[in-house]
Order: C-alpha cells, then sequence, then structure tokens
DNA sequence: AAGCTTACTTATTAGTTAGTAAGTAGTATC
DNA sequence: GATACTACTTACTAACTAATAAGTAAGCTT
C-alpha cells in the first residue's frame, strides 16, 4: 500500500521479489485468480521454489497481508505523516490512493480481498481485519482532531465518518477499474467538497 | 438483485436453478471460486449437465450479470418504485442493499466482480458496465429530483453524487461480510443523515 | 577436508478445472 | 409407430492446481 522509504534499493532477495509478486497479482486479479505458476514463470524459476520460500499458498497470502498492515503501520507514524494537520494528512491519504489507481488500476488490499473473503485462510482474514481496523482507527483520529480544530467539517462521529470515507475510497478504486479513472476522481472530489471548510 | 416480484412461484426449470446457484455462489465466492462441479453437486446432477444448459463459464457467468441487468430495469420501471417520492425511492434502493446483508452478507454483484474484474470474459465486463451505468443514471435522476424539491440535500452535481453513493453502498456491503453489518449500518446511516433534511 | 545450510531442480502425486463426444431414456410430434 | 427433440449420463481429454519428496550444486563453517 503505502510507498516505500526513500533507502536506497539494494537488489531485493527471492523471497522479497515472490511476495512483490504476489502482491501484485493478489491486486490486479483477486486471491483466486493467481497460482504459484505465475509467479515462478515471472520469476525464471520452477513452482517448487515458490514453496521452498511459502510452503503453501496460505502461507504466502498472509504473508502479503501482514507486510501491508506492517507498512500501514509505519507510515502513520512517520514524522512526516503523524505531525502533519488533520487536512494534509487527509490529501496523503487520499494521495495513497490515488497512487493506487495510477498503477494500472490496481484496487487496494481491501477491496482485492473483500469479495473472496469467505475463500481466504483464517489467518489471512484476521490479518486483513486487523488492517481495515487500524486504518479506520487512524483517518477516525485524524477527522476528530480536524473538527475540533474547525478545519474539517462532518455529520455523525468521527469513526462513523472514517468508516464510511474509508469504504468510499476502497469502493472508487473498484469502480476505477470497471468504468475509468475520472469516476475515482469525481469521488474524491465529491470527498473534498464535503468534508474540508 | 432486486426481489423478484411477488408472482406464484411454480417450480424453476433447470436452467433457472442453475442461474440462481451460479448467482450465489458469485455472490458468495466471487467469479474465480465457483465451478460447475459446485452447481451441479448442489443440483444432483452430473457437471455436463450444466454444459448443456450453457456451453461454457463465459456464457453462464454472463447470463447471471444479464438477468441482473433485466432485474433492475424491470424493478426501477415498476410503478410501486417509478412513482415514488425521491426520499422514498432512495429508502427503497437502502432497502435493496440491507436485503443483502441479511442473505448471509451476501456483497452486490458490482462489489463481488469489480476485485476479479481484468480476469472476467469481455461480455461479462461490458454487461457488468451497463449494469452500473444504468444504476448510476437512475441515482442521479432520483437525487436530481430530490434536490429540486428540496427533499434532498448534497454537494456537486446529482451524477457525481450519485456515484459516490452507489460507491459507497457496494463498498458497505464488502465491509459488512469482513467485519459484521454493523458497519453496514453505520454507513447507511452517515448517508441517511447526510442527504435526508 | 567434512559437514551443514541455502536455494534451488526434477519428478511425481492427487485432485480439480473447463470442455467434448457419444450414448440413452423419456417425451412430443407427425 | 417411426422420428425427432430434450435433458441428461458416462467416459474421456488436456490443462492446471497445490503440495511433497528426493536430489544437487554452491557456499559457508569448523
Amino acid at each position: 500500500m503505502m510507498s516505500q522509504a526513500t533507502t536506497v534499493s539494494v537488489a531485493p532477495d527471492t523471497r522479497t521479489r515472490i511476495l512483490d509478486l504476489a502482491e501484485n497479482l493478489l491486486l490486479e486479479r483477486g486471491y483466486n485468480a493467481f497460482s504459484y505458476q505465475h509467479i515462478a514463470r515471472e520469476l525464471g524459476v520452477k513452482p517448487a521454489a515458490i514453496h521452498y520460500h511459502f510452503p503453501s499458498k496460505d502461507d504466502l497470502g498472509t504473508a502479503v497481508v501482514a507486510r501491508q498492515l506492517r507498512r500501514l503501520r509505519k507510515w502513520r507514524d512517520l514524522p512526516r505523516v503523524a505531525d502533519l494537520p488533520p487536512t494534509e494528512q487527509l490529501e496523503a491519504i487520499f494521495k495513497v490512493y490515488d497512487s493506487h489507481v495510477r498503477q494500472e488500476r490496481r484496487v487496494c488490499l481491501f477491496g482485492a480481498l473483500a469479495a473472496d473473503f469467505l475463500t481466504l485462510p483464517t489467518p489471512m482474514q484476521a490479518e486483513l481485519r486487523t488492517f481495515n481496523g487500524e486504518l479506520t482507527a487512524w483517518l477516525a483520529q485524524v477527522l476528530a482532531v480536524g473538527k475540533a480544530t474547525g478545519a474539517l467539517r462532518f455529520m455523525g462521529s468521527p469513526s462513523a465518518k472514517a468508516v464510511q470515507v474509508l469504504t468510499t475510497l476502497a469502493g472508487a478504486l473498484q469502480v476505477a477499474r470497471v468504468h475509468d479513472e475520472t469516476h475515482f476522481h469525481t469521488i474524491v472530489g465529491q470527498l473534498r467538497l464535503e468534508l474540508l471548510v
């Protein structure tokens, strides 16, 4: 989800490259439409090699979500994000979703897995719940401060509004995939219009 | 999607029963997690029998979406829906989504297929686009009239707001699946709070 | 130099997938 | 009463699926 820090990127090891490819396939085609063969072929390696790093597909899928959760926490706690005023924190999260649209209309992690949720391995379901829960809690806090300082406006409780806004953003990426990017920008435009004072 | 009319329900023929089962599997597990075997087993019939009615999975998937589109048009043009004032038309569409949550947290057609969209057969993609386009156009009209008569309030254009509201509703069903129904009701509560004067 | 570890390949299994071809029992039509 | 149609079943194919076991080449450790 969040962009990696601006460290010098050393050539990633195989394990990381598998995770990257799995993540791509997950966000582009869904959990049930990617196989070890897809990853192996793209990596120039045999499918059994993937099993060496991730014994089962459950392990791999769960690892992808767990990594996204670690990234979310890191991003959220970054001084350049945590110390921002609420309006800019809101813009920061919009920007994250916007980068998804520009990357070949990738949906977000939540949007990619929600439809197939009942077919996912239990640990993967749990990680996804945690991921969405923490993201929602973060935005609720942003909205609460924003309302208190008069920078943001909305009806209802901050946490209710946070659930609504994130759900809308997840859906907006899906609409962008089915139709085109303009729908995404229309929706984010609406959110700005309504939230920013 | 929409509930069937209150006609006396004759025992449905095999073709219809296949469509019903396929629709259920689609909305509960996604396009790539259901097979002819699943349908055949539940129907007490051999997989090849399904191929007799729908030669390929593409045909079956497309037929499911096409049927939903026909249902949408029928529902929308029903006097008891078309002649309603805007606020009640809005409540009517909320009710449709609410019935999904109560049916074992089924997501809507759009929410079920958006994530896997790139793996869907082309005719199925086209049907889904039409479905979403017509539903959005209908809601835009509802919102426009509602605003003109002072019964509804919102910022931005009716069509932009329609895209946003439907996207939110689709996402709300997904959130209900991943977490629980309360999230769905929270979101619909927000929409009511904001839209109804 | 011996032994261990890492990161694979080769080979194989058991199950599932969509799809096809040929056959058949029951029903309707002429 | 022969013919044809409907709605299947049986039997099969070719491909793909996740997963396992056994082997191997290279490098590191002592």
